[in-house]
DNA sequence: GATGGTAATTTTATCGATAAAAGGCGCGAA
DNA sequence: TTCGCGCCTTTTATCGATAAAATTACCATC
């Protein structure tokens, strides 16, 4: 049914693994012990290991000396640096995509777009509670908007960005944004991106970015 | 005598790997059979794949579906992509340094720039060999040229770029680039830097760049 | 009750062995 | 000759076992 089950253990592992860290099921700091995530996984060590130092190289997990491994632990500062990354990074990559951009991605912008504005943000209006389909078209619309940048090179560290600051999404585990119409920030970084005003663009994206961070920030610190 | 001897199978398959991909001798597009590998490093096979693994994540390494690990092939398409994004990602980093730059950044900067003045390029007057004092000055300038960017997580995947960037120059061994002067690049990017001119001293970062890429290319292609 | 040292237990890092998969070779048929 | 097919070899991916290192638990002493 699916697309990839067998797909090799290690490549296994590594998906599982991946996903339970950036969804917060395994908490930063944890120690990540080889038998017991092998038990786990229904794997043995050389898979685990692996998986665990390709996490490592990309910034989820942290080799402990000659120790093994742990969860990346989460600080506000941490955070902070990440947050002050992805607007220095995005800057450049938004910047040329807009530079870039065809009709096609013109298209495919406005489709994501569509999308995004179209689907509710929690799945009941009175109580707050994560819409998956949400989550989807959100990540679709910043990736869609990065998309005409051709260097993949930096789209790819963009994406690295985006999960880790996603990890603390997870994390932080924050329902609303009080005072804020989230719709609206994209609605008009869309609009600025599709009239070509790169500056206006950049500016917006990394008012969006810095805005979902200071709410971050509080509900990590507190 | 060294400082790093004992510091576990993996870590001193790992660096030696790395080595010896960054230095080309590990051709690009060469088969890495593990065995063979573990043999030559005097390895098994858990720390040499999980080595492999690590160098696949930082883009040094290519795995291959369910068929092993092979060196990341080069070719002019990578090369000009890596310094598009190179020039991009650096224009920020640079930026930044020099915003942030303190006092002793700019000391920094006025010792490795002397250094690298000071230091001949080739061993010989007459025939062109590579000068290892100079490679080491050189990477330092550029280094410290960036060090005073705040964001570490940049800094970082600068430092990735320009691995990636040196082991071309290793393997197209390039042995002179005629018609340029190179230390006056140099000495002309260090002026703009502490004169805090950034957007000149970006200009003339990618000047250099694209300057020594268009070398390169030559070589590679020819 | 705190402290220091030793023994028991975990955990890591690494090896060697092995099943399964991929690749290559040679032979026979068209 | 060229193509296809099955056999033999190589290589991969993975497991289970093990020595060394680290942690923890425990106990006797002050």
């Amino acid at each position: 049914m699916q697309e990839n089950d067998d797909a090799g253990m290690t490549q296994r592992v590594h998906r599982q693994l991946r996903s339970d860290l950036l969804l917060g099921r395994l908490a930063p700091g944890l120690k990540l012990k080889v038998q017991t995530l092998g038990a786990t996984y229904g794997a043995g060590a050389s898979p685990v290991r692996e998986a665990l130092s390709s996490l490592a190289a990309e910034g989820l997990v942290q080799r402990i000396d000659g120790r093994g491994f742990r969860a990346a632990p989460a600080s506000v500062e941490d955070f902070d640096e990440l947050v002050r990354a992805r607007c220095w990074l995005e800057e450049v990559v938004l910047r040329e995509s807009i530079t870039a951009g065809d009709v096609a991605w013109e298209e495919r912008l406005v489709v994501v777009r569509w999308r995004l504005s179209r689907i509710p943000r929690s799945v009941s209006a009175e109580r707050f509670t994560h819409n998956p389909d949400w989550e989807v078209a959100h990540a679709a619309f910043h990736q869609v908007l990065l998309s005409a940048c051709p260097s993949a090179t930096l789209r790819e560290m963009a994406e690295t960005l985006r999960e880790r600051a996603e990890r603390y999404r997870a994390i932080a585990n924050v329902a609303a944004y009080p005072g804020r119409d989230v719709a609206a920030e994209h609605e008009a970084i869309a609009e600025a991106a599709l009239a070509r005003e790169a500056a206006t663009a950049v500016a917006l994206l990394q008012a969006h970015y810095r805005a979902t961070a200071g709410f971050l920030r509080h509900a990590l610190a507190g």
